[in-house]
DNA sequence: TATTCTCAGTTAAACGTTTAACTTGTTTCC
DNA sequence: GGAAACAAGTTAAACGTTTAACTGAGAATA
């Protein structure tokens, strides 16, 4: 069995106070002493024991991650990074991280991830868009609340948020400096807040520019923002608008089926048509041709998610604090001067 | 604040010990009692502490899950979706799994994973191949210690493995199929167990088809199996040897470098060339030609070692197990009869 | 009728820490 | 020279459970 801090004090003969004191550098122990009580430490191997910590400070050590299982289990690692993140900023500061992913169609009656029943968290990452009905739930029990890449619109959280509206400018700046007019978007939910910063970032650089806004160069129904969609949404613009040149995707993955219904028809890329996409992913380097993105960082996001709930945690702060990830072009081969 | 069993118990007029008992359904209650302190504790949504709990019980209801950070942060999710498959079948048992990721280059002065010293782990689970003094120091620890996917040579852990062989067989068979003879095999590191047997299943086939061996074809110098080392090791294969009609690469990252090299020296694929990998990598589907491959069932295998954990922790049972979870043949583009 | 059993609980110790409050001996101050 | 301050600890309560050992009343047994 490992050893206890009865152990270290009666080898050190002393009282278990002082071992605690010693080891917590409080300054009324005296230098032989506490030179005495570490060396024994040392010797039994000693470390306290985390329950017994976690009981009597009523604290856990533990920040909760929450997703939803189709989010975690998307092809692209996108939030897999932004929990890797977290993980390794967390382990720095002696976190932590519980993960737990709830179902993306998270119903009154299923229950709540255990860790916040149980109190074995001391506050929520909350990572990308989860139900409503389950953030209800989850404030009732007063945890800090932190939101990466989501927010609930008039909500009160801090939040960690992708420069949406700044990377779809960029996206789209870079698209008009390199000659294009008819520049499409292919977005999926509109209502998702980042499709429509995304957006909005598009519409602000087409104005910027003195470029015109076309309604019919815009396809914001697909419900998710997926390869298959991607692929429907190409369809039905380039059926409609013979003179697109340009497209700007919300994200690689509508990007990659939007090229993939290009070339199924016939269009080379970027010979005929320009295509820019969202995230940068894994994949994007083994298209062909090899996708401009605008490049998110995963892990940054999940770095400041931790950050975030430190402060949180340290200063009972409870003003909202949002904090915007810069974002980056990657110029690769998908799009070409008109 | 949370209610405690005291809340409870005096609420409902019993004492605590009656609440704890009723909590583990323990038949010395009288069935009204019980109602009665059921009501109670659904009215103010009780729920036992679990620092509470672990510390009384000396049991942590944790797993600890350690691989190398470069396993972590690798471009395919091969990894985290073993992660992810113990994590989901851990939650089904109200476990939780602690992850932490170890330096490749682990050095003795280095930590040990701090879930090991605070005893926040019931055992622990060791993904891929880390650094032995690592598991040496692990060892000392006496925990419940599982493998997945790597072996300690001549150690008597439970342990949790890829069917290499039948792979390696598989996969050398399509291809004898196909009609090929000329088969390289392209490896990295032959010292480790999963490429060693990979292509031990290569020449197994080979001879079952009275194939000639040809040591030439066969390139295992790389360090690591990743795409650059597949490049240069079709590369050095192809210089040599005009008349290959076939690469088995032991994983999708050395035939993805393999198929760069190959493309951009003019080979075509897979009319010039077939070539099979192994993994089944997610993006494997994106690539031109999709990839042939051997898929493993990654979340398969960390399923497998939570369950193969639960069985050690409760039988005390140390003998060993060994799980061989087996692989399938996924036939795409990549490969073409001769 | 006196004894033993069973039932349905209760009491209290234990798990391994932290920390407020106390103690005891020595300095410092006026 | 006595009070006050300080230094270097120790004592004991507390955190929220679990569980072995106990209790007291009524039922069954001899």
């Amino acid at each position: 069995m490992a050893a206890t801090i009865k152990d270290v004090a009666s080898k050190a003969k002393v009282s278990i106070a002082t071992v605690s004191l010693v080891i917590h550098d409080n300054d009324r122990i005296s230098p032989e002493t506490k030179k005495k009580v570490l060396k024994v430490i040392k010797q039994l191997d000693y470390h306290p024991s985390k329950s017994a910590r976690d009981l009597v400070s009523q604290k856990t050590g533990n920040i909760g991650f929450i997703l939803t299982d189709d989010h975690f289990l998307r092809t692209e690692p996108f939030y897999t990074r932004i929990f890797l993140g977290t993980e390794f900023e967390a382990r720095d500061s002696g976190f932590y991280i519980l993960l737990t992913t709830v179902a993306s169609d998270y119903s009154d009656n299923d229950p709540l991830p255990r860790f916040i029943l149980d109190r074995s968290v001391d506050g929520v990452i909350i990572a990308g868009k989860v139900p409503h009905n389950l953030i209800d739930r989850i404030a009732k029990y007063k945890l800090p609340l932190i939101f990466v890449d989501y927010v609930l619109e008039g909500d009160e959280y801090p939040v960690v948020l992708i420069d949406n509206i700044q990377g779809g400018i960029l996206a789209t700046n870079h698209l008009i400096d390199y000659g294009h007019k008819n520049i499409a978007f292919i977005g999926g939910d509109i209502q998702h807040p980042s499709i429509y910063n995304r957006l909005m970032g598009y519409s602000r650089a087409l104005e910027n520019a003195g470029i015109k806004h076309n309604d019919k160069y815009i396809h914001t129904t697909s419900p998710y923002p997926d390869r298959q969609n991607g692929y429907g949404a190409a369809k039905v613009l380039f059926k409609k608008n013979k003179n697109i040149t340009a497209v700007f995707a919300c994200n690689d993955a509508m990007a990659i089926g939007a090229m993939h219904y290009l070339k199924d028809n016939g269009y080379h890329i970027p010979h005929d048509v320009s295509i820019i996409g969202f995230d940068d992913v894994e994949v994007d380097l083994m298209l062909d041709p090899p996708l401009t993105t605008i490049r998110v960082p995963k892990i940054d996001l999940g770095t400041e998610a931790f950050r975030l709930m430190m402060e949180v945690l340290k200063n009972k702060n409870t003003n909202r604090k949002k904090i915007l990830v810069p974002v980056e072009l990657i110029i690769r081969k998908s799009t070409k001067k008109l």
